[in-house]
RNA sequence: GCCGGGAUGGUGGAAUCGGCAGACACGGGGGCCUCAAAAGCCCUUGUCCGAAAGGGCGUGCGGGUUCAAGUCCCGCUCCCGGCACCA
């Protein structure tokens, strides 16, 4: 540090009582002008490129929480940069309002869940207004106005004409608890992902969407997003659509046809046995007469085991001979048939042909019910029947008659063309994908515009009728009880048939939640839109979202479900894109002390007591600074307190900076860190690194400060530099930007708000350094420094090193084997 | 079981091109200011040896490649996440 000591004295000497940095204060101060000005606004900037940043909307659930504080905190930033960039960014928000949480939370208080989703939401509207997102309001939606959901009826009646919308009767997901069907994606190791209720089987009549029809297309188009989106969101989906590759292969059995599907079709000659899905009808259709009491006895127990103990995989297997036999189409063998519990009914065709030798599950079931075991691969191991370990790696065929000799790869492809040759089976890919269960029976959501009559059957609402409004039902008693609550109203129930006029009734159901938020972020680009969900010209302009942000657990329902529904309406003509969302960002969880906060474990954080005690812009700071975006962030190590500390010596530096008087005098040290913050900032924000670009503004900070104290030698360069850090530090702690801004003489209410400056530019010639420190090594241990000039030739670096005090003192009058010269940053001697 | 991701000081993290390990913080220690405290400011803080100068060691463990490895390769251990009788 310059300056002695009692020149720091007299400058560190406050010569007037200063009010110190009060957050609340500066918050008040703003707020009120920010919604004056209006700065958010998208389409403010004519002609500007475009950029749709987008948070996954929110559950109007009660008050916004830390985890609501750090996603919206740090998408932020990103649209906060873009905006200062110079794009005409849209960042919008809207409310996920329909849909079982809210309804259920509703229930519990007592009231109605339209009461209670409006309340909350107009709590969370004035939170995140206070937490200064940069939402443009204008566009603001709610899933739950009759104004959107009748646009979901509408594309529900486009995906049904399109074959995409049916209705079948099977076995489906229900939660006991909230007494309604679920989802796949909705049922999360076994259990309700919304109450954790076991979920349990039912066999019922319900509403698909059928995403199994785009299961390649969600797989392939993957790869447009291999760079922009987490590798783990992406293997996640993969794992989830599940698509296997191998052949469908038919085995008579008395004067039926079952097909199997199996990926291991050079086993063939290994099947020594058959066996279908016990609790599907199949297994009632094969069965000998005289084994039908034992089938019905196992599927009774097979019944009533819950999903949970039936998926565990080292439960013993169980079954039953069904007293027939199956012929094989290639070795024409009969084998004997059974049913059991390990073979799945919705999955491929519900029945397999078993493999023992090749297949752990099927060498499980051999041994348990003695059957036998034929190594058809030669693979090396030792024998399965011997061992109890099935074989699955690469190997030779045996005892497979014309294919002996052959590798497994080669089989598989010479079977499958065997196959399709003399028929008996073809090549098949199969998906572990199921359709999409989409209705629900519970009252809050967008009831299904569909009418049943008796003489007509399924009939759609006719569009000019959309939407099918929620009966209001206010007193009834709206708890679940497995049927909608809709049947109860009467008057609304009973509709004559839009086709023939006859009596009918409405469907009672109402669509999935996930339904709502399918499709959210293309209303958004156009949300008073009359004529359709959305004016097609205005998502031309403003799809894909640039930078989706929202958190890993809508991996595969929200993300899979959206890109479905893109696909779809790309197929109809609707929109040009195919995927809804270029780039990903999975933020982290806020803990508490290594835990998720809970209830039952008293760690919850509240985010309102947070806000009151530190102020808005010191949660942002901590959040973001706390670490990258997609880690998780312990409460308990971060430092609110130190980011009130640190925001307010920037308070303190900008009033200083602000009252010198104005000078043309430059600090050349100042104007370098200040052109190379700017310039690192730049691509760390671009980066999404934001943790470190808060580390680079306090490391400026900190010199800014230093050069004020040693005497403030250059004034302009010191105003510049504020100036330039408030624009950066506004799109992390826009408050206390927008203070500094105004303390360095901005005329904030004329408009002149930091929140619509333009992002400081670094200037190239002070981005070259006079001279660049040079390690000298000797054996790869640093030794000495030297300062040379950045342009210094290596011949002359070399001379340098050999000559360094430190070089010569580590050498130890040694020679020198090589020396590696890397100019202008690094020599390593190496000794002889 | 299968598929991902990870392990760096007392703590959160930085070092994203194979080239100074520990930026920036939190916490700790010491000091200045004060009647005192708070706030603020300054110094210090990986570890071991040493009074110091200086030196040894150090990025989960074991090997390897390289003048040079937190970073690349091989083999482990542990932790976190996803899927899980998916044929």
């Amino acid at each position: 540090m310059s300056g002695t000591y009692e020149q720091r004295y007299e400058m560190t000497q406050p010569t007037v009582e200063r009010e110190p940095y009060d957050p609340h204060a500066v918050q008040d101060r703003w707020l009120p002008v920010w919604d004056r000005l209006d700065l958010y606004r998208a389409g403010r900037h004519e002609g500007a490129p475009k950029k749709y940043v987008l948070d996954m909307f929110p559950y109007p659930s009660g008050d916004l929480h830390m985890g609501h504080a750090e996603a919206y905190g740090l998408c932020d930033v990103l649209a906060r940069y873009w905006m200062r960039r110079g794009f005409d960014v849209m960042h919008p928000i809207g409310w996920d309002s329909f849909g079982l949480p809210a309804e259920n939370a509703a229930i519990k208080r007592n009231e109605h869940p339209a009461t209670y989703t409006y309340a909350n939401i107009e709590t969370q509207a004035e939170s995140f207004r206070r937490y200064a997102i940069s939402f443009d309001w204008t566009r603001r939606l709610h899933t739950s106005d009759p104004e959107y959901y009748r646009w979901t009826q509408w594309l529900f009646l486009r995906f049904r004409e399109r074959g995409l919308a049916y209705r079948k009767s099977s076995a489906v997901n229900w939660c006991p608890q909230d007494q309604t069907v679920l989802a796949n994606e909705q049922v999360v190791q076994g259990a309700c992902e919304r109450c954790g209720t076991v979920v349990t089987k039912r066999d019922l009549t319900q509403w698909f969407f059928k995403v199994t029809d785009y299961a390649d297309r969600l797989l392939d188009d993957m790869e447009q997003l291999r760079d922009s989106w987490p590798s783990r969101v992406l293997k996640m989906q993969e794992n989830w659509i599940g698509r296997s590759q191998g052949a469908h292969v038919d085995f008579a059995i008395g004067t039926d046809t079952v097909t199997v599907f199996t990926t291991r079709p050079d086993t063939l000659y290994g099947a020594t046995f058959f066996v279908v899905a016990a609790d599907a009808p199949l297994a009632l259709q094969l069965c000998a007469p005289d084994r039908r009491e034992a089938l019905e006895a196992y599927r009774e127990d097979v019944r009533k085991l819950s999903d949970i103990d039936r998926q565990s995989t080292d439960r013993p297997k169980t079954g039953v001979d069904l007293g027939v036999s199956a012929l094989n189409p290639v070795t024409d063998e009969q084998i004997p048939v059974y049913a059991a519990d390990y073979v799945l009914a919705d999955y491929g065709t519900g029945a397999i042909m078993a493999v023992p030798a090749h297949d752990q599950r099927d060498l499980d079931f051999a041994r348990a019910f003695d059957l036998p075991v034929r190594v058809v691969v030669d693979t090396g191991a030792e024998d399965p029947s011997v061992t109890g370990v099935a074989t699955s790696g690469d190997g030779v065929l045996v005892h497979s008659g014309p294919y002996d000799g052959l590798r497994k790869e080669e089989a598989i492809a010479q079977v499958v063309v065997d196959l399709e040759a003399r028929g008996g089976g073809k090549g098949a890919i199969n998906y572990r994908l199921r359709d999409w269960l989409i209705s629900r029976q519970r009252f809050w959501g967008p009831p299904i515009p569909i009418v049943h009559c008796e003489a007509c059957g399924e009939v759609a609402v006719p569009d000019d009728q959309l939407p099918v409004r929620l009966p209001d039902l206010r007193g009834a008693d709206l708890k679940p009880a497995g049927t909608s609550p809709l049947g109860a109203a009467t008057e609304w129930l009973n509709v004559s048939c839009p086709s023939c006029g006859g009596p009918a009734t409405r469907d009672t159901d109402t669509m999935d939640t996930f339904v709502d938020s399918s499709w959210y972020f293309l209303r958004f680009c156009s949300p008073d839109y009359t004529d359709g969900p959305f004016d097609p010209e205005a998502v031309r302009q403003w799809m894909p979202v640039a930078q989706y942000v929202g958190g890993v657990e809508h991996a595969i329902l929200h993300l899979l479900y959206s890109r479905f529904f893109m696909k779809v309406l790309h197929d109809m003509g609707m929109v040009d894109a195919v995927e809804p969302f270029a780039a990903l960002l999975n933020q982290g969880q806020v803990i508490n002390q290594g835990k998720a906060m809970s209830k039952s474990l008293g760690n919850g954080i509240d985010l309102g007591a947070e806000l009151s005690r530190f102020g808005v812009d010191a949660v942002r700071l901590t959040m973001v600074f706390a670490g990258p975006p997609e880690d998780d962030i312990d409460w308990a190590d971060v430092s609110p307190a130190g980011s009130v500390k640190y925001l307010a010596r920037v308070a303190r530096l900008a009033e200083d900076v602000g009252e010198l008087p104005l000078s043309e005098v430059r600090d050349p040290a100042v104007d370098r860190a200040v052109a190379r913050t700017v310039d690192e900032v730049t691509r760390l924000v671009e980066g999404q690194r934001l943790n470190v670009a808060v580390a680079r503004f306090m490391e400026l900070t900190s010199t800014m400060r230093k050069s004020y104290d040693a005497g403030a030698a250059g004034v302009a360069s010191l105003r510049e530099g504020v100036a330039s850090l408030a624009v950066m530090l506004g799109c992390f702690a826009p408050y206390t930007a927008e203070e500094v801004w105004s303390r360095l003489g901005h005329d904030v209410e004329a408009g002149d708000s930091v929140h619509a400056a333009t992002w400081p530019t670094a200037e190239p010639a002070l981005l070259v350094e006079d001279t660049v420190t040079c390690v000298v090594q000797v054996a790869g241990k640093v030794r000495d420094r030297l300062e040379v000039a950045p342009d210094v030739g290596e011949d002359e670096l070399r001379e340098l090193a050999l000559a360094s005090a430190g070089g010569v003192k580590a050498l130890d009058g040694r020679g020198t084997r090589t020396v590696i010269v890397r100019a202008p940053k690094l020599v390593n001697i190496v000794p002889a």
